[in-house]
DNA sequence: GAAAATACTGTCACAGACTGACAGATCTTG
DNA sequence: CAAGATCTGTCAGTCTGTGACAGTATTTTC
């Protein structure tokens, strides 16, 4: 409802496409929050009442794979390699639709090079693991330390994924986002497979 | 070479212990560069010299986990199984280490707290994922994604280990912090078991 | 449809984090 | 001991992030 929400929304939006606008033609020592908030049409105060940091700005939140995840429903009784690979179908998806995104890749060129804003997007994944893990453990799903366990390789695949994407983009080969994300899967699997890896 | 080498170990030591301090008693909004500087009898400008925030002067480096796994001797044949085998072998023990030192359970409570400091954890072990990741693929031993995947278990593995013993030790408990990390490592292969994972 | 409650924004003021430049003190080396 | 390298403090400055307040726009209520 309302003339307001729309108008955040925009606001909203403005201030992420000037930041990208800026961390691209200017750099990243040179993106100011002052300048942002200049080419948003908006003050500096109210930049801060958007987003608490021009990395997040910046950066895409994770809430709608968290919401997806946690929207997912997982009888009680399934064992936690069950659970993980429910949870890894939902990311598989998520996976393939987010790198469509417009600025997916505009976004992955600068978090290549920029530590402060890569560093952005693990406070986001921090904010889903934790989120995640707790929601596993307080549904009686999974004990403690299998809770935070899947949940960690959740964001563990997912990173890995992304990473490989955004580099394989930046040296001109494009590729395959689900296949992509199919093989991090699978090596995970092979990597801790029992008959080599555990005892 | 003697005097200024000892000097700056102590310095460096003054500061982190001021920092610790702080952190306890009065809490980490009050705990400012300008306290730091002044408990630690320093000026702040020479605190920067040490180190380039408050939060990396109270969370310690992992320098030493790093410069173990790297030293490790791996063979170029083995599989990505094995060569996370022989680093996680690598971990129990420095772990074990590790949680033995004095400041250990005291970072360790206040980083249950401290999402900020927390960050500044996740700098370092972002720092070590990628450093060992390269070193993995640049040595030939695997490529590319396995390497980066490898790197990323046992950061995981190590943190699931960690969080499960400061909070154990917080809620009174204290636990046997080899058999805690053996947990995390079976868990880790039991939860990705092809059988029930892979396809 | 006006008035009252609510929400959004800008201006101002400020504390804290960090950095470059320079000068003086301290250590190392031949 | 003298020359050179290294460390430190002072100063001055930019940038981030937040509280307080007043004015404006929107929604709600009657």
């Amino acid at each position: 409802m309302g003339k307001r929400e729309d108008h955040k929304a925009a606001t909203r939006r403005e201030i992420q496409l000037a930041t990208l606008d800026l961390l691209e033609t200017a750099g990243a020592d040179a993106t100011t929050v002052a300048r942002i908030a200049e080419r948003a049409g908006i003050s500096e105060r109210t930049f801060f009442r958007y987003y608490d940091s021009k990395e997040s700005a910046a950066v895409p939140g994770q809430s709608e794979l968290l919401d997806t995840l946690l929207a997912r429903e997982l009888v009680p009784g399934a064992s936690p390699a069950e659970i993980l690979r429910e949870l890894i179908d939902v990311c598989r998806a998520q996976f393939a639709y987010e790198v469509e995104q417009v600025e997916f890749k505009r976004i992955s060129r600068l978090l290549l090079h920029e530590p402060r804003l890569l560093q952005a997007v693990f406070r986001q994944e921090q904010h889903l693991v934790n989120t995640l893990g707790s929601a596993l453990e307080e549904r009686g799903l999974l004990p403690g330390m299998q809770a935070q366990l899947v949940a960690e390789l959740i964001a563990c695949t997912w990173r890995v994924a992304w990473q490989c994407f955004a580099r394989q983009e930046s040296a001109g080969r494009s590729s395959n986002p689900a296949e992509l994300f199919e093989q991090a899967v699978q090596n995970l699997a092979e990597i801790t497979a029992p008959k080599a890896f555990g005892r």
